[in-house]
DNA sequence: TACTTTCTACGAAGATTTTCGTAAATAAAC
DNA sequence: GTTTATTTACGAAAATCTTCGTAGAAAGTA
């Protein structure tokens, strides 16, 4: 269905989007194939995954060539953006503070990854200061 | 059943469970009450959910009075840890820098956040010199 | 050409999650 | 004491998500 919204990526559905945002438009099999590089996964349910989040408008397909090529219509980040918001409510309760003091402590970070989020904390309280 | 391991809570149980955590000890109808603040829940929907999580060990029931007690039976910050680092390499494929600097970039954090934010990352930073 | 492989389409089974109706027990209200 | 309201238990329907089997078309191979 053509729907007006595009909705949510499930978590398969994500798998696969991150493959095609990964490695650009790509056929079944290769997606198939990559999915295989982590967990078994039938080439058939690739496809059946991959035809309905065609029908969703999650991706664009080409049937010119009977191989089709399967696109990633929604864009990284906005889907980030839109997931992270919806994960930042219903786990941090919209605490978005909580959220990267979490992220800093438990998840490796390298000193110029730090020094690039200071960078932009200090533009942010420049930007808007107290 | 009393599994080993505690499953990762669906959606709804989370919901659930951050009543639990902001309200303490709750009955079956309080936790009814605050969802339906959000959205039309039945009550039978909501004793439901809370015997699974009950099942699930999810929450821990006390059943001494007739009116069930229902507690969590995770801890907040466990859930959340466990769920970040599932989110981070669903989402942002591991990347905790991506995800902190998306977050910093389009949610509302107060200068006094900001500078608690920027305080840990000085105090990695001397622990683990460049 | 005949055989084999690869691909799409389709439908449906399986699994999980969410929802709720009904019944029975207990408590509260009258 | 009878009626009404509240609560739990149970089961199953509904909704969503995942998986795959089968069939047929198209392409490749001997």
């Amino acid at each position: 269905m053509t729907d007006r919204k595009i909705s949510k990526p499930t978590e398969s559905e994500l798998e696969i989007l991150q493959i095609l945002w990964a490695h650009g438009p790509s056929t079944v099999r290769f997606v198939n194939d990559q999915l295989n590089e982590k967990r078994e996964v039938g080439y058939t349910t690739t496809l059946k995954l991959m035809q309905i989040m065609a029908d969703k408008g999650l991706a664009i397909r080409n049937t010119e060539s009977r191989t089709h090529i399967y696109s990633a219509a929604v864009s990284e980040s906005d889907t980030q953006e839109k997931l992270l918001k919806q994960f930042l409510n219903a786990t941090f309760r919209g605490s978005a503070m909580k959220l990267v003091m979490q992220t800093l402590g438990n998840h490796a970070t390298s000193p110029e990854e730090l020094d690039e989020i200071k960078a932009l904390i200090e533009k942010m309280e420049k930007d808007q200061p107290k």
